[in-house]
RNA sequence: GUGGUCGUAGCUCAAUUGGUAGAGCCCCGGGUUGUGGUCCCGGUGGUUGUGGGUUCGAGUCCCAUCGACCACCCCA
């Protein structure tokens, strides 16, 4: 009995003819991220598992529930990666990149892995375009970094989209702010449901995330994070929200987003599109310093690869084209045509032609399928072009000088 | 991880109250054509996701399993 394989479950193949519309999204986050000054660095896809738990949290959703984690040969355990911000912030240290001229602004584009139940846009394995400034906490580089998202979204033509923002403090006003919070949860508890209470278990923080409309009443009477900030992180969000508006940068304050990782400070942001976040990050001042480095500010977001196609699903992208196709009327030697063939490629001249035994109308159907700007029919007494004699000895000359 | 919908040729789908599968597209060939992209004709292609069960007989009913999708959870 023969198995019938298919793609495990959550991950899918990318055919050839997806190709050119996901190289055109990932080549205008690569073209903006340079234009912004950022340098490419990849990571492996595995890490140490201890990375991932230490960084995103122990209790948060990624880690409990969502990550791949398995011990390899040597008794170590490795954990895909679920995001890389984590991974980045680890080659930062490890390459002494913090000795280095700062900021360091970096990126990568590559898979990422979570356990979870797939849906259309929802992938175990997909794709993140991943932007982080490491080595300087200027509020323009918050700004910068949503900046270039939105020029992103503007060279794709998504213009459907919505920015929200919020500061959730630092290790100053935060735990200040926790316990007040804690407090209005313990004097309110009557006003909570079954889930914001697990919600709040798990990191006070959460009950904002709470979905049901009468808790989210409640609320509204709760502390907000935002009138807690400490004067430096008040300063500190005021400036990123006055260069936001210097760039013309529309936005939606939102008290309540306060994002599923333990490292973020300060700034943190999403963008939606149709319903399901395009990207999302935030600011983690404390992370670096977390895993061994200096005390190092950073910021950045990651962007979902997947995602963003499907908001540019109908736009229009170039269809890939050949320059030569190579047809052969009737039984004819192909060897000498085959050997010019390779010498155009030398050239830089793209060229094919058929090796599937197809009828002269077959080949020039795959000519079309090709979309070859110039088609050589080659008989029995050299070639043609539109009807026009070439001799096999001119073709190279007269191809190379289109 | 929880709940729900669905799963027939590569793709999109059809198949009377359960009776041993069809079409369009695609692909290949032929004709027409300004040497391909239009139109016409013909052809290849399916143990009905998989494994059990009920029945004289199941694509059509039941169970399990895998997968897709939707909601929740959460996130890119």
């Amino acid at each position: 009995m023969t198995q019938k394989f298919e793609a495990p479950r959550g991950t899918h193949d990318i055919l050839p003819f997806e190709q050119p519309r996901r190289r055109w999204v990932t080549g205008e986050m690569e073209l903006v991220c340079a234009l912004y000054g950022f340098r490419r660095i990849d990571t492996p896809s595995v890490e140490d598992t201890d990375l991932i738990i230490r960084t995103s949290g122990a209790g948060s959703d990624v880690v409990q529930k969502e990550t791949y984690t398995f011990e390899d040969r040597g008794g170590r355990s490795l954990t895909l990666r679920p995001e890389a911000t984590a991974p980045i912030c680890r080659a930062y240290v490890e390459h002494g990149l913090h000795r280095e001229a700062q900021p360091q602004k970096l990126y990568t584009i590559g898979p990422m892995w979570r356990y979870e139940r797939p849906q259309k846009g929802r992938y175990r394995e997909h794709w993140q375009l991943s932007v982080e400034a490491l080595g300087s906490d200027d509020p323009a580089l918050d700004a910068e970094l949503i900046q270039l998202y939105t020029e992103l979204l503007r060279r794709l033509g998504v213009t459907g989209y919505e920015l929200r923002l919020n500061s959730i403090g630092d290790p100053v006003c935060r735990p200040e702010y926790v316990e007040r919070l804690s407090a209005w949860l313990d004097a309110n508890d009557h006003r909570l449901d079954e889930e914001a209470r697990a919600k709040r278990a798990t990191s006070p923080l959460r009950v904002f995330d709470a979905k049901s409309e009468r808790v989210q009443e409640a609320l509204r009477d709760a502390p907000m994070i935002g009138e807690s900030l400490c004067e430096a992180c008040r300063e500190h969000f005021a400036r990123v929200r006055e260069y936001l508006d210097a760039f013309g940068i529309a936005y939606v304050l939102t008290p309540t987003l306060v994002r599923g990782l333990d490292y973020y400070t300060r700034t943190t942001f999403e963008f939606s599109e149709g319903g399901t976040d395009i990207a999302g990050g935030g600011r983690y001042d404390g992370l670096v310093e977390e895993i061994g480095g200096p005390p190092t500010p950073g910021i950045g977001f990651g962007a979902g690869v997947e995602r963003l196609l499907l908001s540019v699903a109908d736009a229009e992208v170039p269809e890939p084209a050949i320059d030569v196709f190579f047809a052969f009327d009737g039984d004819v030697s192909r060897a000498e045509a085959l050997a010019i063939m390779a010498e155009l490629r030398r050239l830089g001249i793209s060229a094919d032609t058929d090796y599937a035994g197809r009828s002269l109308k077959g080949q020039l159907t795959q000519a079309g399928r090709f979309n070859a700007g110039t088609i050589v029919v080659v008989d029995g007494d050299g070639a043609r072009i539109r009807d026009k004699r070439v001799a096999l000895e001119d073709l190279v000359a007269r191809l190379a000088r289109r």
